[in-house]
RNA sequence: UGCCCGAUGGUGUAAUGGUAGCACAAACGACUCUGACUCGUUUUGUCUAGGUUCGAGUCCUAGUCGGGCAGCCA
């Protein structure tokens, strides 16, 4: 069983496609190229995945390629290891759904030189698409510091750009505010001779953090903050994760992005909204540097945002060093990680990403609609298991110790010719303790003292004891099995209200099981700015269950019903040979439970 | 009192000048060896004011409200 089953989405439309529509018309591009690009400093999350989802949908629903491209030009901040884990995370997500487009360069490999139109034209091509790539590793925009280095050369000789000597805190001062001009940089109209020779002595390492920067040459009185000479490069003396010591000087985002852009033949850049003021510059660079290919083009849509739960890269971290969560896999947390070992498969995410389209719009998603996408891929990618979380001991008095009645029991009803397994009624088995009312409340279909149900699979019940201890506490039920009402037998349609799940006393396996819940009590952790204080205090329960010997092979690559409680996955980290750990994925819908 | 972006039921999203639709949520009902699934029914909407037009959610103007922008972060 694998989690794809592809989820059937129905053709998405949205402004976005319509430009890519209209681009593939116009034949503008030879081929749809778009690109995924995390700054390796942190962990994916669902927000992630609605950008991941909307690269590699666009890209798959035009044939095209979405490179996965490591936005590393900050050495302060990123580390290899996040590296692994996002590329493994992209690969669960995208499995069996879009793998084919995902864009992934030759180990080692740097963009290539070529002529066109008489000027050196730098580009690097995705190895063959596709995730099975051996050898094969992503894109990296450090790997292309050489030519970024090269093309902010010629920048300076054309006289867009210059060296500018200011303070990081003197730049501030010249950048003057949102409704206030800036002015102009006192360094700003150096030569180019002494603009190219201080370029090449930033980069050769003479001067200290800060003292220099190399700017755009654009307008300090732009209404538009990033037009007002915006740094290109920084100098930093600081190791980076890929690319060593080679460097002490590195390109910022808006200068590096665009251009990493460009040499992989990328045609449409996808981005979320903050980055609308920035899209100016990003033209900018390209346009002042008369590139021959034909230019990307940067997008902008706004993030997904599920309410009860955060995305926020800062108070992820504060929710895992703070112990709120158990790591950045806690089955709690909003992490790729967390999320699928939680159990939830990624045709799910992508159902949910998907679905809550692609706008301009500020929204927030309510998380029923990502629990029912959930749902809705387990119902029929789960296999049915019989499991009591809290079990309550039944002896039907009427069978006799040692006897065995066995019954089938189906595991996938969703299927068009379902499968069944066999299981065994014994004298004694357990019910779960919510079943049994001995004073039920109106309209409980369940068992009552005098009172039937059918044990699903097996055969009508009747109450007729109920055994306590010296404390009032409920030790056992003593019943009486209707065997004619088994599968098979002469009374098998006879109807009761109830139909409950319950599994062999005898025969049954011990398991711990993790009770899942959001992990905040309202919608909107951090409207007051202190998302701590909602902290939902059981978004974990771990009970000692009962579940069916079956369940002793299960593999956390399995996705499990347990019926009539929810969707259930081996947890991957603690569960081993001998010790069973399952984690409730999310309850099956229960609209008894919210009528009374 | 700058520039940019946005506004359709409770939530999200369609309608590309021509019947405001879909999904989730909610309510009710049918079915049921899962109070699940499935099926049926129902409630709730174009921010405001002007204008253009035979006709405006859609185009124009103004306003209101929400968001982004003053990192040598991305």
């Amino acid at each position: 069983m694998t989690d794809d089953s592809n989820a059937a989405a129905p053709a998405p439309s949205d402004f976005i496609r319509d430009i890519v529509a209209q681009d593939v018309a116009q034949k503008r591009y030879a081929k749809i190229v778009t690109r995924f690009p995390p700054e390796p400093n942190g962990y994916l999350h669902i927000g992630h995945a609605k950008a991941i989802c909307i690269d590699f949908g666009i890209a798959k629903e035009n044939s095209g390629q979405c490179n996965l491209r490591m936005d590393d030009t900050n050495p302060a901040k990123e580390e290899v290891e996040y590296v692994d884990a996002i590329v493994d995370d992209i690969k669960w997500l995208i499995a069996g759904w879009a793998d084919q487009c995902l864009g992934l360069k030759p180990k080692g490999a740097t963009p290539s030189v070529q002529t066109i139109n008489g000027q050196p034209d730098y580009h690097l091509a995705a190895a063959s698409p596709g995730a099975g790539q051996a050898n094969a590793e992503p894109f990296f925009a450090s790997d292309y510091f050489e030519q970024l280095h090269s093309y902010a050369v010629t920048l300076i000789q054309r006289g867009k750009a210059y060296v500018c000597d200011l303070s990081p805190k003197e730049t501030d001062e010249y950048r003057g505010a949102p409704d206030r001009p800036g002015k102009d940089s006192p360094f700003r109209n150096r030569s180019v001779a002494e603009n190219l020779d201080l370029f090449a002595r930033m980069k050769a390492g003479e001067f200290p953090d800060g003292a220099r920067s190399l700017r755009a040459k654009i307008d300090m009185a732009s209404p538009n903050m990033w037009l007002r000479d915006p740094l290109l490069y920084r100098i930093r003396h600081i190791a980076h994760h890929h690319t060593g010591d080679a460097w002490c000087i590195y390109p910022l985002y808006d200068y590096a992005h665009c251009l990493s852009d460009y040499l992989e033949g990328v045609t449409h850049s996808l981005c979320s909204l903050e980055f609308t003021d920035h899209r100016p510059l990003y033209d900018w660079v390209l346009e002042n540097l008369s590139l021959p290919r034909p230019l990307p083009h940067q997008y902008e849509f706004s993030k997904l945002r599920p309410t009860y739960t955060l995305v926020s890269k800062r108070k992820l971290i504060q929710l895992v060093t703070s112990g709120a969560a158990d790591g950045w896999d806690d089955p709690r947390l909003p992490t790729l990680r967390g999320i699928r070992r939680r159990g939830v498969p990624a045709s799910a995410v992508r159902r949910f990403a998907i679905g809550a389209g692609v706008t301009k719009f500020i929204s927030t998603t309510e998380y029923a609609v990502f629990e029912h996408a959930i749902r809705e891929e387990l119902n029929t990618l789960a296999h049915r298991r019989l499991a009591v979380l809290k079990p309550v001991k039944v002896v039907l008095t009427n069978i006799p110790a040692g006897e065995k009645f066995e019954c089938a029991a189906t595991n996938d009803p969703q299927s068009e010719k379902p499968a069944t397994r066999p299981i065994q009624l014994t004298r004694e088995v357990f019910i779960e303790s919510d079943d049994f009312a001995e004073v039920p409340p109106p309209k409980y279909f369940r068992l009552k003292p005098g009172g039937e149900v059918r044990l699903k699979y097996a055969c009508i019940i009747k109450c007729d004891e109920v055994i306590k201890d010296g404390a009032g506490q409920i030790t056992e039920l003593r019943c009486t099995a209707d065997l004619s009402t088994r599968a098979g037998g002469p009374n098998v349609d006879r109807k009761v209200k109830g139909t409950i799940h319950w599994v062999s006393a005898t025969l049954a396996l011990d398991a711990e099981v993790r009770l899942y819940d959001r992990l905040f009590t309202v919608p909107e952790p951090d409207a007051d700015g202190d998302f701590m204080k909602h902290l939902n205090p059981h978004s974990l329960d771990v009970v000692k269950a009962k579940v069916e010997p079956s369940l002793e092979g299960a593999t956390s690559g399995q996705y499990f019903q347990f019926e009539r409680l929810g969707y259930f996955v081996l947890d991957a980290k603690d569960a081993k040979p001998g010790r069973l750990v399952f984690n409730r994925t999310i309850t099956l819908r229960d609209t008894w439970a919210k009528s009374p």
